[in-house]
DNA sequence: TATCATCTTGATACGGCTTATCAATTTCAA
DNA sequence: TTGAAATTGATAAGCCGTATCAAGATGATA
């Protein structure tokens, strides 16, 4: 494991001791695969890793990835018929423009916005601590 | 049919007209039903038609809602496991905050986030017809 | 309005994605 | 080191949406 993902594995090592769950040496490889992506889904994540152990079950990466989820360290987003996994390190200030007709997927990030979402959230009384905007649409040559 | 959708009628019979398709009975039916909603699922149709036409099958809805998304009156939004077919016609949209200690929901709207919204889409070429927007975090209460 | 080529329907089989199941294995606190 | 408890891998099962196809409905045409 990297010395790169130090944060990250405290906060699964946390999450895992609060919940009487253990550190397992497939759940050490999912996360430093997974730290190196923006987002991925689960049967991606599958091949890639195929090379580094071939034992790799599908399951135990969608269940780990569904872990890192509830650890705080992933958001899982549905696309298409696929579910995305969004790394909320790197996720922190993008949000998605998806186009309906081709998928094609643009992240953005507006200062102002997130400045927003911060002002209507403490109207409310509200602390956040991730968020997710998607905008759906059409992108310029699908409109045609 | 009610009067009130005159309008999405008459875009339904072009786009038809346009491609060679017909009018049933069961499109005119799912079409009445399906202007009614803010958004709603086919199998939540299928349960709520079923009063009115016990026959109508599920792949019917299915097929006419993704015609409905053709002919552009419909757009469709994966949500869970699910997908959400949303009735274009209704633009007012209310974004979520959501509670992840007691799952409470509130809904906000801000005009400001929507317009800035608008102007990242244009930036980027794209032409929103929908959007989502949750804010995840801790309510008032549930922060102690 | 009767005809009939074409489109649509309903029932259901099918396929893709994700989760449940369970025996064998691994982890980790004592 | 030991053993209770969690995890894994293989695969069955489940869910959602689409494809298939015979039977029925539609609507352009005469």
């Amino acid at each position: 494991m990297a010395n790169t993902h130090v944060k990250e594995m405290k906060a699964l090592k946390e999450h895992l001791g609060k919940h009487q769950l253990k550190l397992t040496r497939q759940r050490e490889l999912i996360l430093s695969a997974f730290l190196r992506q923006e987002h991925i889904t689960a049967e991606a994540m599958y091949h890639q890793l195929a090379k580094s152990d071939p034992h790799l079950g599908l399951a135990t990466i969608y269940r780990t990835l569904n872990l890192f989820c509830d650890a705080g360290l992933a958001q899982a987003r549905h696309f298409g018929s696929q579910t995305q996994y969004d790394n909320i390190a790197h996720k922190g200030h993008h949000d998605h423009l998806i186009c309906t007709g081709c998928q094609k997927i643009v992240e953005f990030e507006n200062e102002e916005i997130e400045r927003l979402q911060e002002e209507m959230a403490s109207k409310n009384g509200f602390t956040i601590t991730t968020h997710r905007l998607e905008l759906y649409g059409l992108c310029s040559r699908c409109r045609h």
